[in-house]
Order: C-alpha cells, then structure tokens, then sequence
DNA sequence: GTGAAAGCGCTAACAG
DNA sequence: CTGTTAGCGCTTTCAC
C-alpha cells in the first residue's frame, strides 16, 4: 500500500504538508492553489506542483470556507409531502437550470427536498450551511406564509418560486409566472368553442399559491366568452394517474361528461384524456382538454395535448444568476422577476 | 429596522456572543446548540435559550465542520452531456432517493451535474466539500475507467452507480442492477413469437456501461429461442423523441418493419410505437415493442408498453444508507449492491 | 518574491 | 454543572 492509498483511512494532507515538502511557507503553497501563479518564482512554482501532485494535496473548503465567511454553495429547499417531489417536471427543471449554473460558477447547489412538518428543523434552516437560499414552498397561503417569515429569520438572501409576495425591504427575490394571465388565456381559448359546462382538475396535494392564481385566470378566460360556462372544480387527491382517474369516473357519473376539461397540469389532462376515450368520447369533437406546464412526456399524449409552456429551466438558471449577483452587489437587483409564458395549440381542443 | 433585521447586512451572531449576553462561557452555550441540555441546570438553559432566540443565533457549520472534520455532505456528481440531465426519470430517481435519506440523517446532498470535458476540474474532485461521493457516470468504457480512477484519487468514500467494476481492495462501493439477466429476460420474451427480424434502439449519447450488457442480454435471450432472428442495432443520436423517429424512419425505409423493436428506455420506445402505428402497423400484432426502466410517464402510451422496472429509487436510497454507514464504521459492508429488476408485462408484446 | 503572525467560529479534552 | 485552553486548515495582512 503506497502513502497514496493510505490517505483514505489516514489523515488528509494539509497545506503545511506540502509547504514543509516543498520547502517554502503555506502562503506561497496556497497563492499556487489559487491561481496566483505570478506570486513566486518558476523554480518556486515548479518544486510546489511537484509536491501537490506527489502528496495528491486536495485543499480543504471547510476551512476555507471558515476563512472567507463564504461558503460557495447555495441551497435549493423543496417543500413537498411527497418524496418523489423531484418527478415532477416543473421541479425537476428548475433544479437543473440551478445546478447548472451554480456549477460553471464554481457553487454548488445543494438540494434538499422537506416535509411542510420537518420544515423548521431542517439543517439548512437552523444553521448556516450555504450562502443563500432559494425555495420552492407548498401548502395553504398561511403556510406559505410561515414558511417565508422562517426563512427571512435565516438572515440569508432569499429567492422564492412561484409566489406573489410583498418583499417589502426584505432581502427576498420573487420568480414567478404570469399565472393568472396564463390561465386566462387558456380560459379564452376554450371559451371559443362556448362550452356550457367545463371542468377543472387539480389536486389537493402540494398545491402552491401559482395553481390558484392559474384557476382564477381560467375562470376569468372563460366567463368572457358570450355565454357563461358551468364550471366544476374537481379535487384529484395526489394528482396521480389513477387519483385523477378515479375523481373523474365521479364526478361524471353524477353530471355527465363536460364539453370541456381544463386541469393544472399536463399529468392530469392526460389521465382524463384516456378515462374519456375509452369511454368513447373524441377529443375535442366532444370534450375539448387543455393541460399546463407542457412537459416533454407530453408528446406520449394522443391527440397532442393543448397546453401552456413555463421556461422552469429558465428560471432556475436565472434564479442562480440572481443570486450570485446578490452575493456581489449586496443587494438583489430585481426583487420581483416575472417569466413570460407560451401557449400551446395542440390538437385536443 | 430593528437588530434583527439588521442581520442581514451586518455580520452574523457568535456562539461567543449568546455566551456574553448569556451570562455564560462559550462551550454551555454550544451544549445547548447540540442538545445536550442536561448538562446545565434549567435557569441557565433558559437564558441561554432565551438569548439565542433574542439573537436569532443561526450555528456557523463551516466553522463545525472544520473543528469537527466531518462536512455533514455527500456529493452526487452526475455525468452528462445534456444540460437537462435531470430529465432521465432514472436519474431523477436516484437523487430524489438519495437526497431524502440524506436530509433524515442531518446530510445534505449536493448535486453536481458536469459535462465529461469538466470532470478533472469540478470542485467537487479538486477539494473536499463532501464526507463522501456518489458518481453515475457516462461516456465509453475508457472515459468512464479514467473518471473512476480521478475519483479514487479524490481519497473519499465513493459509490458509483450502474459499473460493473473491479473494487479491489479501494474505497469504493459499486450499486448497481443485474442488467444482463434482465436484457436476457426480455429477450427471452419477444424469442416467444418467433420474431426473424428485430431492430434495437439505443442513443449513442450518454452511453451507460449498463445500456452495453443490457443489449447483450438482450442478444442472449432472443438467440435462446429456435430460430435464431436477424438484429439490427439502430442508434439513435440523442435518443429524443424526433431522433429516434428519424433513425427508425430510415431503418425501415431500407430494411422494411421489423417484426419486433426493442429499445433500451421506455421513451424511445413510444417515439417508435407512434412512427409505427401512424404508418399502419398494429401493435402487438405486427410488430412487438419493448421498452426499458419502466417510468411514470409510460401510461401516458397506448397499448401500455412491456418494460423492466427497476428501484432507481431505492438505489439511491441505499447509496445513502451505505454511505452514512461507511462513514460511521470505516469501511463499507459490501463492495457491490446488486438490485433486483421486475418484469412488466403490458399489451405491447 | 517570500514568510510570520493572527484569527475565522466552533468544540474536544480536561480542570475545577 | 461550568469554564479554560488549544487548535481544526486556511487566508488576510503586513513585514521583509
């Protein structure tokens, strides 16, 4: 077993190690470690990278970290009941628009997925483990609410997903979608065809301020058609395939197959797409179905689903961009940042 | 603006200071971050836990973790040439599965998803963040040797996903699913109808050392049946819904339909269902259709397509498990986790 | 160009 | 039960 091997049950190699090694202080060692290459001469530069290879050095963020009173790492709080919160699209999305940018900036994200309940105890709450945070929250709007003022306690700049908020002189960044304008246009579209009876779907689970905000839309879309619809709201329970399924099989077994079905996302639509079909409705000759948060499965869908298109990459990127330019200026330069949306004619209205 | 909301800007509370305003010495007030409350008498606990609370004292962990020497973190590096790694329910699986067990245990997961030509120069391998990393890496079977050889030099504990890999006596836990068996399996399925030509899709992007055994199990299982049938492999470039159509549309236009299409993933495999069915075939009748890594969205297809599930998200679950436990004993119980997989027999086949 | 001293905020170890 | 001392590994600062 070299000295190479022995470093994994042996004690790191230190900054010290290499400097004694290469004969010259830690300073010089820890100037080449950066990049300050200028600092020292070229035999001086040689002789040290020689060591650092030999003793395989690795440098030590913790005590870096400690040092500069930063710690290049942001963290991505992901309130969900569910612990397959990262399956959904939406989510997934803006986690890697984040990730991605934090990575070529040399952050690193780090990504924790919480139970409302576990909320106040986690890690990321009670100590300080990153430069700032960003959080996608769930729950009622009192919730919510408790969520944000526990995390303006954190003292950490702050930028929250898909919430409509006063950020008053807080350290807090907003990203969020028009959703109420999204939903209205999705609610005028099918308004075209004057539906007299028209559904939603959503479910009770997880659900955030932005799907409210998006079913106010819809029924502003469309009650300005000439007649005004008949509108069901209908509870999916989780919003899975076979919850969404089954709330239907219900819900239309009382009142009839609607002219229209508009859900909150695009899981939903398709699993009332495929309860309706089969039970011999086509789409949209006789049910027009729209979705929201087009994601790529989408195209799984027969017919194509009509569905409205959210940049999630996008935001989360930015979110990432926001946030470290935070980290320099001191202060957000935006602290509401609204995304534009695309609406997606496909064949199913 | 009161102190608290000062603190934003200004620097951070210290122990030290609970500990002046306490009335106490730093080390009663750190006992009482940690818990260990029945070591003071219950006045002083009550002003040390009415002055934190007065404070809003947040614990510094880099200053912890540094005294400590242990970072309360596990890397996930995720190798890939698409920005959307994520996207792959498979690897949504693992982190979602990871993350979770990580955040009970007072971990936190940073996820790191890096492009091959970044590998050597990630944080994540050039300092210690982390108490330990986990890698599902991609690339040929040279690139992949080379990123295990980079991070066995990292001197951390390191699990890697889906390699079959010779662990000798280093710090490295393989986890990973028998990928051969259950190709054989499902090759073994379609040999059943006899098929003479059968076509494999597969993405020459991001290419798992698991999708390479899994095509040859997939060869062994169909050469098992009486007539031996004529194999195409088709690549797919990205494997995205428009590559894999445009491949296939090519495929056939030379070849013709085959009697049977077996694709490593479950997207490719609906991309080829729908070319098919659009151009007349039925499905199973003419043509049989195979997928792999049974996912959520799958449903969403017509006829439900025949798959392998596999724990993706107990993979990482016990990537986690594993980890913690290395980190508490020293060593990790076992070198190679080998998962089990489940057939799913739907109305494709 | 190079080095010495000091200290980031916390906790292990021990003393009382 | 409470306090003191020392030091984790690095970088800021300033002196040479």
């Amino acid at each position: 077993m070299t000295d190479t091997d022995r470093q994994t049950s042996a004690k790191r190699v230190t900054l010290k190690q290499v400097a004694i090694a290469a004969e010259v202080s830690p300073m010089t060692v820890s100037n080449f470690v950066n990049g300050h290459h200028h600092l020292m001469s070229e035999e001086v530069r040689e002789r040290v990278a020689h060591e650092i290879s030999r003793l395989n050095y690795r440098r030590n963020d913790a005590a870096r970290n400690l040092r500069q009173s930063r710690l290049l790492s942001i963290g991505m709080l992901i309130v969900d009941n569910s612990p397959t919160y990262l399956a959904d699209g939406y989510t997934t999305q803006i986690v890697a628009g984040a990730s991605n940018h934090l990575t070529d900036q040399g952050f690193s994200l780090l990504l924790q997925g919480i139970r409302p309940n576990d909320f106040e105890t986690s890690p990321l709450v009670t100590s300080i483990r990153t430069d700032g945070l960003c959080a996608l929250l769930s729950g009622d709007d009192d919730q919510r609410l408790a969520q944000i003022e526990t995390l303006k306690k954190v003292g950490q700049p702050l930028i929250v997903f898909l919430e409509s908020l006063n950020t008053g002189d807080h350290d807090i960044c907003s990203i969020r979608q028009n959703e109420f304008e999204s939903g209205r246009v999705m609610g005028e579209h099918v308004a075209r065809n004057n539906p007299s009876s028209v559904v939603f779907l959503s479910a009770s689970d997880n659900r955030w301020a932005a799907v409210v905000e998006r079913m106010q839309g819809m029924v502003a879309g469309l009650e300005s058609g000439t007649d005004k619809p008949r509108i069901a709201s209908l509870d999916c329970g989780s919003g899975s395939f076979d919850d969404t399924q089954s709330a239907l099989t219900a819900q239309i077994a009382s009142d009839g197959i609607p002219d229209a079905i508009m859900a909150v996302n695009d899981q939903m639509a398709i699993a009332a797409m495929q309860m309706v079909q089969a039970r011999g409705a086509s789409i949209p000759e006789d049910v027009q179905v729209t979705g929201f948060n087009a994601f790529d499965f989408r195209r799984y869908a027969q017919p194509e689903l009509t569905s409205i298109r959210s940049p999630a990459y996008e935001m989360g990127a930015r979110a990432a961009a926001e946030m470290l330019n935070r980290l320099n200026t001191g202060s957000f330069s935006e602290k509401e940042i609204v995304f534009p949306f695309e609406f997606l004619q496909g064949h199913s209205t």
